[in-house]
DNA sequence: TTGTGTTTTATTGCCTCC
DNA sequence: GGAGGCAATAAAACACAA
């Protein structure tokens, strides 16, 4: 981009001193030393291969050597004393108030506007670390939320096999009662306790399960002992130790409660609307945290089908937390 | 030395606030 | 409407490898 300048003298300047003004075709950016409302900045050339600061004290400016070899002016690197003098300043307050900048720049012999942009300059290199800075946070939480994920889909799976084996343990179970002697009703319901005690390993929550399995025991006192009742009583205990295992996970994913998962809004652990993204901390990054990344409500009502009609009389008060819960099972 | 990528300084245009 | 802030951008200065 070629820009025509036209170079005169400065009203009130010293002799000799000049000013450049940059009237670059279609007003583009670049070496100008005029800014918006005809502003005048001022301008000095360094001699061939002598380094000198481009904007010099005061006094300097008036030193009669400085004025010879006028050349175009180039653009110059501050000096480190007046980046450091910029720096602690912006380290101070990263806003400029115009009291502050006249001082600065007077301490620094600099032009006020030349504050003004360092200032305006500092504040985008900080806005862009944050950013980066900001990133980088959210992608370690993002990873670290996406191994625990796996960590629940490998859980989840587990799950799911056992509960296929030991569903058609109970069919076997179911098969050679229908065939055999119809001695005691209650036989069954002992062997598929006894069976599943064998089977599935230890729940992660003993008391938990405990409580299902005094609530089978209870209900199975209860029952007419039809054949039927083990194989509600066999689902209750899955149902109970599922639960249970899942709450586990839940507890250690949400240390502190589980009520983190249930407080992410009206429609639970699913997260809507813009505030499931990534947002800067200006926008209360990490309050979502925990709430938006598996959303899946077909799963939820998976969960509560393969529920219906087998444990749910046992566990009621459970029933309005299957979706939640089955949100963590199938995903 | 030269080509290339990065950093720094500065400008422009738009927006908001008073 | 003027002042100041910000995003986008240009261009000089600088760093560095080939």
């Amino acid at each position: 981009m070629e820009s025509g300048r036209l170079i005169f003298n400065a009203p009130g300047s010293g002799a000799g001193q000049m000013l450049f003004l940059d009237c670059g075709a279609g007003g583009g950016p670049g070496g100008g030393l005029f800014h918006r409302g005809g502003r005048p900045m001022l301008g000095l050339e360094e001699g061939r291969g002598v380094k000198r600061p481009f904007f010099t004290s005061p006094d300097e400016l008036l030193e009669e050597e400085y004025y010879d070899e006028q050349l175009p002016e180039k653009k110059r690197r501050l000096t480190p004393e007046q980046v450091l003098l910029l720096e602690r300043s912006f380290e101070e307050e990263n806003k400029l108030e115009p009291e502050r900048k006249t001082e600065l720049a007077r301490k620094l012999g600099l032009q006020p506007r030349q504050v003004a942009v360092w200032f305006q300059n500092r504040r985008a290199r900080w806005k862009t670390k944050q950013l980066e800075r900001d990133f980088d946070r959210l992608k370690a939480s993002f990873d670290a939320l996406r191994a625990d994920h796996d960590a629940l889909l490998q859980d989840n799976n587990r799950l799911r096999s056992q509960v296929v084996s030991l569903t058609e343990k109970l069919q076997e179970k179911e098969d050679a009662t229908e065939g055999g002697a119809t001695a005691d009703t209650a036989a069954p319901a002992v062997d598929v306790e006894a069976s599943l005690a064998d089977d599935v390993e230890e729940p992660a929550e003993p008391a938990a399960t405990f409580e299902v399995l005094q609530e089978v025991k209870s209900e199975d006192r209860l029952s007419t002992g039809s054949g039927g009742s083990a194989v509600v009583d066999a689902d209750a205990l899955l149902y109970g130790r599922f639960a249970a295992a899942v709450d586990s996970s839940v507890e250690s994913y949400f240390p502190g409660g589980e009520d983190h998962y249930h407080d992410c809004g009206t429609m639970g652990p699913v997260n809507h609307g813009a505030g499931g993204g990534i947002q800067s901390d200006d926008d209360g990054a990490g309050s979502d945290e925990g709430c938006s990344y598996y959303a899946d409500e077909a799963a939820a009502a998976a969960a509560a089908a393969f529920f219906a009609g087998h444990a749910t009389h046992h566990h009621a008060d459970e029933d309005e937390d299957a979706g939640q819960i089955s949100w963590w099972m199938w995903n």
